[in-house]
DNA sequence: CCCTAATGGATAATTAATTATCGATAAAAA
DNA sequence: TTTTTATCGATAATTAATTATCCATTAGGG
């Protein structure tokens, strides 16, 4: 076995942070009953050069017709298979306040196959409430639900000051992934994933671009 | 004047997006009473490599010095410089949902030079009431009070069905930068800067670290 | 005061990502 | 049926970002 089968890319990352932009869109075409969408379509709509949404189409494994573009219907599956949003993962979120309440009442991950099923939080005055339909439990919980359910990913929205060891009782817990919404570079085992999100380094981007002017 | 001063470089997006974080750790430097950190120091605590760390602090024009670093007190108030941090901009926000509520909220923005100054949202049961010390108004409201106060940066939560036109209502108003976290393209006009925030990209990236496990 | 070792800074090499070029294809028009 | 043209897909060129190498500097130890 040498050179039969396709071989197996490696997905740039910016590739992948592209890919639910194409999702949206192509499902906004379903909606709107078209069958066809092109990569002429998704760069008018998304302000994307042509040849990076081909480039990006490419990974899908899908073969396009030359002045039709790709099957809505085909290109919405063949991208959901490749993010693996097709079968949902359960979660587990970590912090009931602000941040933690509007993520949990976020509609957009059902889509992407996320699935919250329960909160988690050290304060007792948030302990049995309701938010958004999840009830949220007391921290020492968490081990015994994570481990009967066999849940993999946990999301992390408390405080700064917590976020280490938030992140230590996921691992202890068995969580393999990790979406970390905490300021913080969370140190973790060679096997579990981290996937920070920053809300800082974009307001960095935009002060910069505002005053400099690109 | 050919190459008498510092060449002023163009400074690449990953390196702006990594200031936030040099910008925390020396905070933290600070706060323990520390007069100097080192690029050894920051690659320890980011799990970035020392080489880019050093490439990044280059771009503040500090000189370190060798076995000692660069000073604590110098580096925050360089980087704050360079991210146009050190004077604090207004902005506006629309949308006080539960994603609105949590970015009013978020302490950390202060410290960034973001002083959103009042909300705006469509649903009159929110107008008049004060979220985290921010009183909520209808959006005609919005126009007069931008022009007043001479603001120049807006944040938009709204769902998605009304991201475009709340974009139009802030660029009528004149707004200058706009801060995305609703998850469509925003047509503006070339003068207008929009910095897109967008969760599902992030949850992509996990989504595809976890099965294919780089 | 001299030596050692850790670190900074400049330059070069490598890798990753974007953008360009061009021939092939097939729908739509003539 | 033939021609036209929009779009795809492969390959190549360019640009951006990361990583490596090497020398200079200087605090700290002997």
């Amino acid at each position: 076995m040498s050179e039969d089968s396709q071989i197996q890319k490696i997905i740039p990352l910016p590739t992948i942070r592209r890919m639910p932009n194409y999702l949206r869109v192509t499902g906004d075409f379903l909606e709107e009953g078209k069958e066809w969408i092109s990569t002429t379509d998704f760069s008018d709509i998304l302000g994307l050069k042509p040849i990076q949404v081909r480039k990006d189409l490419a990974f899908t494994g899908l073969a396009g017709k030359p002045r039709l573009g790709f099957e809505v219907p085909l290109l919405i599956k063949a991208i959901n298979d490749l993010l693996g949003w097709n079968n949902s993962t359960d979660a587990v979120l970590v912090g009931a306040g602000a941040l933690g309440s509007a993520i949990m009442g976020f509609r957009g991950f059902a889509e992407h196959g996320l699935n919250i099923v329960a909160a988690f939080d050290a304060n007792p005055a948030l302990v049995g409430k309701e938010i958004h339909g999840k009830t949220v439990f007391a921290l020492d919980k968490l081990e015994n639900l994570v481990h009967r359910m066999g849940i993999t990913m946990g999301i992390i929205t408390v405080p700064e000051a917590v976020g280490q060891e938030t992140a230590d009782l996921l691992v202890e817990a068995g969580i393999k992934g990790i979406w970390n919404f905490c300021p913080v570079t969370l140190r973790v085992p060679d096997d579990v994933i981290v996937q920070r999100e920053d809300l800082s380094s974009g307001l960095a981007v935009l002060s910069v671009r505002l005053t400099e002017g690109r």
